[in-house]
DNA sequence: ATGGTAGAGGGTCTA
């Protein structure tokens, strides 16, 4: 009995609506979990995600920005939208479902960007960045008795030495400066989280998910960072068989700047 | 130090 659950920054849903289609006809995870899908709930393409299977859809979306979805194959329940720093942004869904007799409450976020100076001082979005991770250090993998839990989404740090392409030249770049890497790291700590990717993946070696827009050949010059991840209780950890990150996707045509990453379950 | 690209929505803002 396995599970597959994707998570893929999607930048504009209602744009990549073709990409995404393919994608769940060809690696068909039982959940997929969309990050900025820039639109609002009513503008989701609800019918024609369900067509593929997945019936079970819920949508925070906001005009323009952000927004968070979590399409399924599995039924859904106890969904719950969390207003992170109170500002009233899109940046979080959660919601249960079962699997091999157990409870499992899946989490999905978008973690806000930060802007380019890592000054809170003189850049307002590195403090609410920086906000953002502090609110989250209080979510515990186990905060409801007799349920696992999952965490999955584009938290726009990377926050390993090789989740860079240049540790060094980076370090002083939002998404990898001590401050941010830290944080996250305390995230883990504190809410007692495994980081499934680099359980699958050793730490000595690079690994990406997102490759910026602005480089004149993404492929050749390789330089990216792993800013989406999955994460699970201590519990789920031990049936990880399988990490998937479909890097050709960033090759395909009108594509996002992030990557499909997938998560194989597989049960005792 | 700078600029490079992408999307939403019709301003610039966000990434």
């Amino acid at each position: 009995m396995t599970l597959a659950i994707t998570t893929w920054n999607i930048n504009s849903v209602r744009l990549r609506l073709p990409i995404v289609e393919d994608f769940l006809r060809r690696t068909n995870p039982d959940i997929l979990c969309l990050q900025e899908i820039k639109c609002q709930n009513d503008q989701f393409p609800v019918e024609q995600i369900a067509a593929l299977g997945y019936s079970n859809i819920v949508i925070h979306g906001q005009k323009g920005y952000h927004g968070v979805a979590i399409c399924s194959k599995l039924p859904l329940t106890e969904d719950h939208r969390q207003d992170y720093c109170g500002v009233g942004d899109s940046r979080h869904i959660s919601a249960i479902f079962e699997w091999a007799g157990r409870r499992i409450r899946l989490h999905n976020f978008y973690v806000p960007a930060g802007g380019d100076e890592p000054n809170r001082e003189i850049n307002p979005k590195f403090g609410h960045k920086l906000d953002f991770i502090e609110e989250m250090k209080a979510l515990s993998a186990e905060a409801e008795v007799g349920t696992g839990a999952i965490l999955v989404g584009d938290l726009n740090i990377a926050p390993l030495e090789h989740d860079v392409w240049s540790h060094k030249q980076m370090l002083k770049i939002v998404s990898h400066t001590p401050v941010e890497t830290e944080g996250l790291l305390e995230v883990m700590r504190q809410g007692a989280w495994v980081d499934l990717m680099r359980q699958h993946v050793p730490a000595s070696e690079k690994l990406y998910t997102w490759w910026s827009y602005r480089a004149k050949d993404w492929a050749a010059a390789d330089r990216g960072r792993r800013l989406d991840h999955i994460w699970s209780s201590a519990d789920l950890s031990p049936l990880l068989s399988r990490i998937d990150i479909l890097k050709e996707a960033r090759g395909w045509t009108q594509p996002s700047d992030h990557v499909p990453v997938t998560a194989y379950f597989k049960a005792a």
